[in-house]
DNA sequence: AAGTCGTGGCT
DNA sequence: TAGCCAAGACT
């Protein structure tokens, strides 16, 4: 596996980068969204705050509208909530336990283990959706996320863990692929279970480990009017009676748009230019 | 356990 | 083209 790593491994920038915050904002942007998306937006979020500190001290409007076409922007809430509660509950050192971790906004099982394996080197085992593709496929049945994650612990060799992680992350999205998988290009296929079946239905990969679960239809759907109507308050504090209530309450409820004092709609924690509302309403 | 939460690339 | 799905987390 490692020596086929070493072969087959991508270039992406936060490869070679140990920063802890820069690890964990590569890891928030790459919740459910491409890494090919990603990799400019890396570039410039951590050019305008490249430390939780110069982040801590943005406002959060700001680091939202930052985020801007990436999508999921309780991400962007979520992430200045992190380096906010690093800054002034950690004394503005970042934390490696993984219950401290888990305790930050927006961290959850995959992101808390991506952050100590991939900035501190720690041994942890990360599940996400290519990982928990590969140990299904291997063990040759379906698993729940609790035994997938015990089936990644037991595998990973200890003192190799950014390597071994970053392998499985490469296997899964580019040999163990969800359709058409290239088993003849990897490099456990004597010690997976799927493969010696033949790869015969069905793929114990599918909804395995509890990720990558059908989505409803997004046309017409409550959070594209969320989408449309946070994009328009980036660009201009909106007059909320021409949206349906509904959609700016949500957002209010998320801490993603305020009232400002005319009563209009806009980014957490911006200054809204005086005048008349925005264009389009 | 099942819904909710954005946006876009790929086939 | 319409549907699948992407380095998930939270309720």
């Amino acid at each position: 596996m490692l020596d086929w790593a070493e072969r087959h491994r991508r270039d992406l920038p936060w490869r070679s980068s140990r920063d802890p915050w820069a690890v964990l904002v590569s890891e928030v942007m790459l919740q459910q969204t491409q890494v090919a998306r990603v990799v400019p937006r890396w570039h410039a979020f951590l050019q305008r705050w490249p430390d939780t500190s110069s982040c801590a001290a943005a406002s959060p409007g700001d680091v939202v509208a930052e985020w801007q076409g990436l999508g999921y922007p309780r991400r962007a809430r979520n992430l200045h909530r992190c380096a906010s509660t690093i800054e002034h509950e950690h004394g503005g050192r970042f934390p490696d336990e993984l219950g401290a971790l888990l305790a930050l906004d927006g961290v959850g099982p995959y992101t808390a283990r991506a952050v100590l394996a991939f900035a501190f080197e720690h041994d942890a085992a990360v599940v996400d959706t290519n990982v928990g593709r590969v140990v299904a496929r291997r063990a040759g049945v379906r698993l729940t996320p609790s035994a997938a994650q015990r089936a990644a612990d037991e595998w990973l060799p200890a003192g190799r863990s950014w390597e071994w992680n970053q392998a499985l992350l490469d296997l899964g999205a580019g040999v163990c692929r969800p359709k058409e998988p290239d088993c003849g290009g990897c490099p456990v296929r004597r010690e997976c279970v799927w493969a010696a079946a033949g790869c015969t239905e069905p793929d114990p990969a599918v909804r395995s480990a509890g990720v990558s679960r059908p989505q409803a239809p997004y046309q017409g759907s409550r959070r594209q009017a969320r989408g449309r109507l946070l994009a328009a308050a980036g660009a201009g504090a909106v007059d909320p009676t021409a949206h349906d209530p509904e959609i700016v309450h949500s957002l209010l409820e998320d801490d993603l748009v305020e009232l400002d004092e005319c009563g209009r709609v806009r980014l957490v924690g911006r200054i809204s230019p005086p005048g008349s509302p925005a264009p389009g309403g």
